[in-house]
DNA sequence: CTTGATCTGAGGTACGTACCTCATCTACCC
DNA sequence: GGGTAGATGAGGTACGTACCTCAGATCAAG
C-alpha cells in the first residue's frame, strides 16, 4: 500500500496540517520541522498522489501549441495529431489550444509570447525559427511561470528549455548515409533542395549530410543548396535548371519539411526514376511518393509522438515531476516502402 | 467545465443513486430509466473521471509480464525497460510483476496461464511462441476476466486478443529491401541465420525477406536458413561451413532476436567487412556491432514502447476505454549508425 | 384495497489531497 | 510575569466517484 499524507504525518511525528504546509511550501514552519518531514518522505517513500491532488484543487492543465501560420503539409499533420489526442488529453484534464499565429518575424513572435498570461495558461509548446529575441522571450516566459517546450526546431544555446524533436545534424547525416549506400558506388552529383537555407535546422541538416558524403562517399558531389522559397513555380524552375546544368545527377536530397513541390518537380524529369531520392517527414504526399516509388526513403519524426511528448513534458514541469527520458526521445525514423505501416 | 455525475443526474432527471446504479451496472433499475440516463450521457457529453473513480474504489491495476526463461539479450533489455517505467507505473496505480516462468512447452505455458487468479491479477502481457493450446488458454483467461495482450509474437487466427509488436513479414521485407539496396546491384549469395525456424515469427520474417529478394533483386540468392539452436559453438560451426561451401557470400541476414553469436561468428571472417549485414533488435551487442561497422543496419522495435503500450492497452481494457491507435502501433525501426541516438 | 415486489431517492462515508479557520502551545523579549 | 509572534495541531469542507443503507414511491397481482 502506498503511504499517504496521513502515514507521512505519523512518520514525521507532526500533524496533517504541518505535512500539508511543508508539501505545498506554505510559510510558518520551522526549518527543523521541514527537514523532519522531508526526512520522513524519504524514509517511508512517500509520493504525492497527483490524481487526488488535482482532484482536490480542481486542476486543469491549460496548454497551447503556438504554431506558424503557414499551410505546410507537415504542420497540418501535426495539428491532426493534436486533435486525435484530444479525448485522451481531456481525460487527463489537459486542455490544449492550438494557435496558428506565429509569423516568421522574431519581433512579432516575441511580443506574442510576452502577451501570454500566466493566469490563463500553464504551458506552451512553440515552433519558431531560431532567434535571440525568441529565445529571450521564452526564458522570460519561464520566469513568469509559464512552462515552455520547443517543438521540432530548438533555440540553440545553453538554456534550460526542453526540446522535443530530432537532432538535425544527425537527421542530415542519416539521409546522407542512406543516399550514399543506396547509390552503391555510382558516381555523380547530388541535388540538394530546401525551402530556405536561413533556418538553422536546414543548415544543420545540410552539414550533417555533407559530413557523411565528403567523408565516406567521394564518388558523390553534393551540389549547392537550391532554395524554393516555398514557391511552386520557382521549385519547378530551379529543378529544371539543375537538370540542364548538371549532366550526371544521380541523387537528390530534399531537406525541408515541405517536400511536395520539389518532389513533383523532380518526378517530372524522365530520368528521375533512376535516381535515389530522399526527403523528410511523412505527410500524405511524401507517403504517396514513397509508395509510388519516386521516393526511396523518408527521414521522419513521428508527429503523434511529438505532440504527446510535448504535452507530457509540459505537464511534468507543471507538477515538478520527472519523465522517462527514453519515452520523450524523438527518434529519427527511416521509412521505406516496406516499413510504412 | 466537465460534467459530473451530479450534472448527469440533473440532466437525466434522476437521483445520484440511480446514476450510480446505471454507470456501474447495478441491478434494480427499469430499462426505461437506464435508457434515459444513457441518453443524458450522450447529450451532455459525460465522461467518467477515471482518476476520481479509481481513488474512490482504491483501484490498483495488477499487471504481469509473462516471459520466457531464456537469458536472451533482447529479453533483458525489455526487462530493463519495465524497471525503468516502474516509477511512472507506480504513479498511475499500476503494479507490474515480471514473471520469467515460461518454458518453451505449450502445455506448461497453458497450465500456467490457467492457474492465474482473477482475484489477484487484472491483466497479463505474454510472450509465448505460437500454439493452439496457448491461444486457447489466452481466450479462457479473457473469459475469466483477466485481460491479455500478446507481446512481440502474436498468436495467429481471428481472436480478439490485442497484439503489441511488429508485423514479422514486413520486418523481413524491410530487411530484404535494405540489404538489396545496400548491395547496390552486386551479385552473390546471402546467408540467412536464425536461432530456429520453428517459430512462426522466424518463418514470416524469412518469407517477407525472400519476397523482396526474389521480386526485386534477382542478382541475389538467399541461402537456406541456418539454425544455431542458441548454441554458440554451433553458430561458429555453421557459419564457417557456409563460408567454405559458398564462394560468393555478399550479404547476411540474422533474423532472430538473439544476434550476438551469429554476428560474432560472421565478424570472425576476414571478408566480413565487405559484406552487407543486417540483424534484428537493438541490444548492447548489436548496437556495438553497428557502431563498430560490422553491422550495416538493424531492424528494431522499441522495447520501451512495447512495455508502455502493453500496459496502456491492458489498463484501457480494464477500464473499458479506447486507446489512440497510432500511439499503440509499434514501428518497424531502421537503425543505422547515424540515427542511433 | 391490501400485499409484496420492484424501483427510486436521500443521505451517508470513503478515497488522498488541498486549503481554510481557530485554538493552543512555545519561545522570546521587556 | 505578561505580552507577543511564530509554530503547530485539530478539525472542517471540498473535489468526483463508489458503494452502502434505508425510507418512500410505484405498480401489478390477489
Amino acid at each position: 500500500m502506498r503511504p499517504t499524507t496521513k502515514d507521512l504525518a505519523k512518520a514525521a511525528g507532526v500533524s496533517l496540517a504541518t505535512v500539508d504546509r511543508v508539501l505545498n511550501g506554505r510559510p510558518g514552519v520551522r526549518k527543523a520541522t521541514v527537514d523532519a518531514v522531508n526526512e520522513a518522505i524519504k524514509n517511508i517513500g512517500f509520493v504525492r498522489n497527483i490524481s487526488a491532488a488535482n482532484l482536490a484543487r480542481n486542476r486543469v492543465y491549460r496548454l497551447a501549441f503556438l504554431l506558424p501560420k503557414s499551410g505546410d503539409e507537415f504542420l497540418m499533420t501535426l495539428i491532426r495529431n493534436i486533435d486525435e489526442a484530444r479525448p485522451v488529453f481531456e481525460n487527463d484534464s489537459v486542455q490544449v489550444d492550438v494557435r496558428q499565429a506565429l509569423e516568421n518575424d522574431p519581433h512579432q513572435i516575441s511580443s506574442l509570447l510576452s502577451a501570454l498570461d500566466p493566469e490563463t495558461i500553464d504551458g506552451v509548446a512553440i515552433i519558431a525559427p531560431e532567434s535571440p529575441q525568441v529565445r529571450d522571450a521564452m526564458m522570460r516566459l519561464e520566469e513568469r511561470g509559464i512552462h515552455v517546450v520547443e517543438l521540432i526546431s530548438g533555440q540553440p544555446g545553453a538554456h534550460p528549455t526542453a526540446f522535443v524533436g530530432i537532432d538535425s545534424n544527425k537527421a542530415g547525416a542519416t539521409a546522407g548515409r542512406l543516399l550514399g549506400r543506396f547509390l552503391g558506388g555510382r558516381t555523380g552529383q547530388v541535388l540538394v533542395i530546401s525551402e530556405t537555407m536561413n533556418a538553422r535546422d536546414s543548415i544543420e541538416r545540410r552539414l550533417g549530410f555533407d559530413g557523411v558524403l565528403t567523408g565516406d562517399f567521394p564518388n558523390l558531389t553534393a551540389l549547392p543548396s537550391l532554395e524554393t522559397y516555398g514557391d511552386t513555380d520557382r521549385a519547378k524552375q530551379i529543378v529544371a535548371n539543375a537538370y540542364e546544368n548538371f549532366a550526371n545527377i544521380v541523387g537528390c536530397y530534399v531537406l525541408c519539411s515541405e517536400a511536395r513541390d520539389p518532389l513533383e518537380a523532380i518526378a517530372a524529369h524522365s530520368d528521375a526514376s533512376s535516381q535515389v531520392i530522399i526527403a523528410h517527414e511523412r505527410t500524405r504526399s511524401t507517403e504517396a511518393f514513397l509508395r509510388g516509388g519516386t521516393l526511396d526513403a523518408l527521414i521522419a519524426q513521428d508527429p503523434g509522438h511529438l505532440v504527446r511528448s510535448a504535452s507530457r513534458l509540459l505537464r511534468a514541469s507543471c507538477d515538478g515531476r520527472k519523465t522517462i527520458a527514453s519515452q520523450e526521445h524523438i527518434r529519427i525514423e527511416i521509412l521505406i516502402r516496406e516499413n510504412l505501416t
